[in-house]
DNA sequence: GTTCCGCATGAATCGATAG
DNA sequence: ACTATCGATTCATGCGGAA
């Protein structure tokens, strides 16, 4: 297909244009917060988010697969004292526009810095909604399971009565378990708070987010080969993560200083990925054994 | 004022009418979440979720002192495979009547109960919506500084085991006088997001939330004496935090046996104090010379 | 008094089946 | 077809008794 594996300079809208339908299989994009890059976006209006976005997430939907993903990093940006609605709208009108709400991770910001104003803390957290074009996507959940917790050694090891059989829960809920079934697990899966360092630890860019978060986006919503487009690609780190996964990228963005620069970094991506995966795979028989 | 320092049974929205307007300084609280706790509540349907609490959250308007605040507990429930839109439309709603969206912290827990399904994780985190009726509120952000080890540990802006029980300590004495001994030594100003256990040890009632959450707010956005509501009591959570910390309380609910459950643990805690307060007179002494 | 360790507990959602 | 009920699924924490 065309433009794969490449940076376009362009507004995704029109860009987009060139892509067939139902071609892509994971979106993710942090795109410009309102009035926040004017700098180098022109800066849209909070009050004119929703309207400037909305013609856009039409091509998303476009060229998603059906069964694809499209995780958008946001955050609405305090407007006199305020938090702004643009993002709650935007859900509201991506729900018009036939997309469905299907969940809100959040990003736990690991390591900001303390900071105060006089009305309010430093905002530590940012939303990763999900919007999906039907109920059933592909999640492939076993790409991201965690070690499980050193409570399981102890515990697995000397199981108790009520651990043996299946304890209801107390509230009513029906929600009951058995601890004994998990005797043997390793990993166990993770939930809807990623709780990541805001890490820009590549000095020649300042990304927006580190890259552990689109590399788990990717590796839960997308197999190998499959294609990861992002329409507000910047520093491209979307795109290095995607390759760095074996996956297709396609990023776009309408600042040819950004385009460079994401250009440049997927140049150095590509040269360093055979010594990044052999590195891999030492990280993780090392891990295995211990 | 009639009713402080009680739990009253009764809808809230009739309760308040017997209060005075501008007389309360912190309005905290978790409603019934949709279709959630039909068990024990009667069970709001989520499409009529806003319209049954926007009557109620003109009473707290009213009630709530100008510099006041109000913090909303709550979380949207899956519906038909979509996150249900009825939190960011109350949010859009509270708005149009008049109050400020001023923030929104993210609790996020710590130890939740497991669950994984086809199509999503378990949800690890619940919206605490701040609303104001003004741009100006009163706010004691010294109240709730962290010690900087723990920010630097990454164990995070929260409520360390020492810092708990400092805040106890705190009960009964002139609370600015001591809190000044730690304001520029060792301590941090927070950020919007808390992470905190679900608590679950005791055996006689189930609490919704752990008393920290309350006590948090509570100590951001009152001082001692203060009148601290919570319209839907529950468990008595909210009022055990505003007598631990020297605030009058006020809590009401439409369920008899949630009104003596919180009767029960408010005599309880009540007996109590003097004790828990001498312990911490003598932690305290140690942890200064240490 | 302090540390250790056992163990009860906590705001759910989906798919299948029955009414 | 549409709603109601039921079964299956999944961890980590902090209390409290014991040592």
């Amino acid at each position: 297909m065309k433009f794969v594996n490449q940076i376009i300079l362009g507004d995704c809208e029109q860009v987009l244009k060139s892509i067939p339908n139902d071609s892509v299989d994971l979106i993710f994009t942090s795109p410009p917060y309102a009035d926040q890059r004017k700098t180098t976006y022109g800066g849209v209006k909070p009050d004119e988010y929703v309207d400037w976005f909305m013609p856009k997430a039409q091509e998303f939907y476009r060229v998603l697969k059906p069964k694809g993903t499209f995780i958008l990093n946001i955050k609405e940006r305090v407007v006199n004292g305020e938090r702004h609605t643009y993002v709650i709208e935007l859900i509201l009108r991506m729900r018009e526009a036939g997309w469905l709400w299907t969940e809100e991770f959040i990003w736990h910001k690991k390591n900001s810095y303390p900071g105060k104003w006089p009305n309010r803390f430093r905002d530590n957290w940012e939303r990763l909604i999900q919007f999906n074009k039907n109920r059933k996507f592909k999640m492939y959940q076993e790409a991201v399971m965690v070690p499980v917790g050193d409570w399981a050694k102890d515990r697995l090891n000397n199981l108790s009565d009520t651990d043996k059989k299946r304890d209801e829960s107390k509230v009513g809920s029906g929600f009951g378990k058995n601890i004994s079934n998990w005797v043997g697990r390793n990993e166990v899966y993770p939930n809807n708070v990623l709780y990541l360092a805001t890490e820009c630890s590549n000095r020649n860019h300042s990304a927006a987010f580190p890259i552990d978060l689109p590399s788990w986006f990717i590796k839960l919503f997308t197999q190998p080969n499959d294609l990861v487009l992002d329409p507000f690609i910047g520093s491209g780190t979307t795109a290095v993560a995607a390759i760095q996964l074996g996956r297709k990228y396609l990023g776009i963005d309408t600042e040819q200083e950004y385009v460079e620069l994401s250009n440049e970094r997927l140049l150095d991506t590509q040269i360093r990925l055979p010594i990044i995966a052999e590195n891999q795979e030492e990280y993780k028989t090392d891990n295995i054994e211990g």
